[in-house]
DNA sequence: ATATATTAAGTGTATATACACATAATTTCA
DNA sequence: TGAAATTATGTGTATATACACTTAATATAT
């Protein structure tokens, strides 16, 4: 049944299939640099709380539009950020609306990833060489 | 409190951050397409069906190796698989080892996906226009 | 002013992910 | 041959992800 893989070859070739497993590879690579911090933490939530860094006084949906994450994957990833303590929660005037912001210990805890994050970043970068800056424009043509 | 945002601006950089964006949001697309078949089906159970239908009689230990994804993660991505009926699992003469190979159902369920899935590759081609190569080789790079 | 529409956020459910630990089969070696 | 080491896989737990649906608050329109 070798006329199967033939089939089927054109399928192997999925830029969806490369750019996750891209993702699963570096942020585990990420994630093992973030844990010589000796903080619990990920590159994930340590995205949310740059952003937080970089935007106050957005909502969740806002803040779900900047990170291309799904409002309700939001939602749960902020709880638990604000069960670590990192991030506190407000709600608005408008009782609707939600506003979180970084914690002192969501400072602090940036502040001590960041020799980690920098030995990750820099480790990532080498492997994209002088393709890196062509590299991040692609990425960023694929979240719009 | 804006020094605040100058002390972390650095981070709004990572690698990381930007490739699980561009992986979610592809991601998105290509579920969007997929579910125009009909079938309940997404990118990430396509891709291991598609490996299957390139390599058989690989441990799940090796196919874990070529999808780059945890060993573990990929046990109950087949286990899904298996309940939808699109893979038949055998233990091998090893008592330890199993194998997964495509069955009837998977190959048709594949026949199925596949101008859905055109869609979606030539939709994602489109984005990166004369990029697509040099992106599709950095990737690569980024999963050693 | 109140019924209706809209908007912001949360919940139910299912899958994806991975680390730490557990189990079972096989291999190695004394 | 039988104990110890190795190997292949599974499980417990926690987080990430997103779709469908729900809830609660505000805005709008009559």
């Amino acid at each position: 049944m070798d006329s199967q893989k033939k089939k089927y070859s054109e399928l192997t070739d999925c830029l969806c299939t490369s750019i996750r497993k891209s993702a699963r590879n570096i942020s585990q690579k990420y994630n093992e640099h973030l844990k010589q911090s000796g903080e619990k933490i990920n590159a994930n939530q340590v995205s949310i709380l740059v952003t937080l860094s970089q935007i106050e006084n957005k909502t969740i949906s806002e803040l779900s539009n900047q990170l291309k994450m799904e409002r309700t994957t939001l939602t749960r990833n902020l709880k638990i950020l604000d069960k670590s303590g990192w991030i506190k929660t407000n709600y608005g005037l408008d009782g609707r609306m939600k506003f979180s912001k970084l914690s002192k210990n969501g400072k602090q805890v940036l502040d001590k990833i960041l020799p980690h994050w920098k030995k990750a970043q820099n480790q990532t970068k080498k492997l994209l060489g002088e393709d890196l800056q062509l590299f991040q424009q692609n990425l960023k043509k694929l979240t719009l």
